[in-house]
DNA sequence: AACTTTAGTTAAAGCCGTTTACTTAACGTA
DNA sequence: TACGTTAAGTAAACGGCTTTAACTAAAGTT
């Protein structure tokens, strides 16, 4: 049907299929983020999707790498509007930044750190959603870094740590070539782990049998983070 | 086609239907468990299964609300089998059971943890799966309970909690009918935030860009609750 | 025996991912 | 400039999905 036909001025770009893919998404959620769909939207077909991604999951893991990418250019950008402010006033920031972002962009979160998608489980295979997410993990790491270097807080040596855990965090150690000690590294995994729990729990609803509002408590957990720091 | 005319002895029942649906779950995944397949393996079409659940949705939630209820059972057998170990023992007996139990049942620790289904937001529906989930929490509450009547740990008073919290954590003891001071109820929730955010981070692979075996880290989690409990 | 309820059926509409075969504009080059 | 090749799309179709509607046979009831 040449009546309409299509102006072959321009291809379409992988960019503008996961922006497509992301408006959909926060629009109506991860269920709607359909191949039809992001072509209806883009005035094309299907299956001409194709030539850009091998399937539809590979376009769902390119959309949260580039989610990632969004997330540590926001926190880097942040950050760098706060460059005059103290490095502990720059942490607690950074982690009430992360909050707010993940409370603005629920569905972004939710594809991002929700359950993994096919449940991969010994899928070793490291996509650009991983390296896109292990960007964002090193943006926290270089403060964390830089916390270390201006104010060291109280870690625990090498030989106190369990051996198991010890080999792995070396291993993790090397592998990302961070000059830092074993019970930083820790330190960082623990409050990691507290930071990105409690907003977890919260954007996914899974405080509200007992909290409308999560606000008060995760300020409690900041200040957990804080004291496991040595604020 | 009446060739093989179904023999009218007994109808399936809810408890049938949300069993093989969690069987496809368990053996083929989240996406696997649909009305078709349902119907399938029990030898029906999946119109019949409109007789007993009004939507696919509904059936999913009432299956979480299912899987809660395992997983109460499992840790009210649990608890049972330890009553003679001192509270503490018990305690943290609990803490690395609720972890066994997460990464023995990942698929289901998805359905039930990971980000809800339709990103439900405002969605004020106390639905099935909610009432066993708050039934699950009621479990660990009463561990609880327990621990602060025969080993009070310390709390802070209520005058001291942010009014805002203070509020919310009065509204949920009135509602729950616990009869327990405010900075107790903090204290649990604190001590939940920590025991499944960092069980949700483990099962759903949010730690594997450092660790391939979280066990000795989530020791330290364990330890971490300790500490506040006053162990 | 006649009627109602129960628990299923089939058929069909409208989604979806994916594959195949085809079209056509643009490009490189002899 | 004509020709082969590639790039970027289309249409049609397959099989699977949820859901609705109309239908039917068995079982229960009066």
């Amino acid at each position: 049907m040449g009546t309409g036909r299509r102006e072959r001025l321009r291809a379409a770009t992988i960019a503008e299929i996961t922006q497509t893919a992301r408006r959909l998404l926060v629009e109506q959620g991860a269920e709607a983020v359909t191949l039809r769909a992001i072509a209806r939207e883009m005035g094309m077909t299907a299956p001409a999707l194709y030539r850009y991604f091998p399937s539809h999951e590979d376009l769902i893991r390119h959309l949260i790498g580039d989610l990632y990418n969004d997330l540590t250019d926001s926190l880097a950008a942040r950050l760098r509007s706060l460059a005059s402010e103290g490095i502990e006033a720059r942490f607690r920031a950074a982690g009430r930044w992360f909050r707010s972002w993940s409370l603005d962009h629920p569905r972004e979160y939710g594809l991002m750190f929700g359950a993994p998608f096919p449940q991969a489980e010994g899928a070793e295979t490291h996509d650009y959603a991983d390296e896109c997410g292990a960007r964002f993990g090193m943006t926290f790491m270089d403060l964390f870094h830089e916390l270390w270097e201006q104010k060291p807080f109280p870690i625990v040596p090498d030989e106190c740590i369990d051996p198991g855990l010890r080999a792995q965090l070396a291993e993790y150690r090397d592998h990302m070539r961070i000059p830092l000690p074993l019970g930083c590294l820790l330190v960082y995994l623990q409050c990691w782990v507290l930071l990105q729990g409690a907003v977890s729990l919260e954007v996914f609803g899974h405080l509200r049998f007992a909290l409308t509002d999560a606000e008060p408590l995760f300020a409690l957990t900041l200040d957990d983070i804080a004291l496991r720091l040595g604020f």
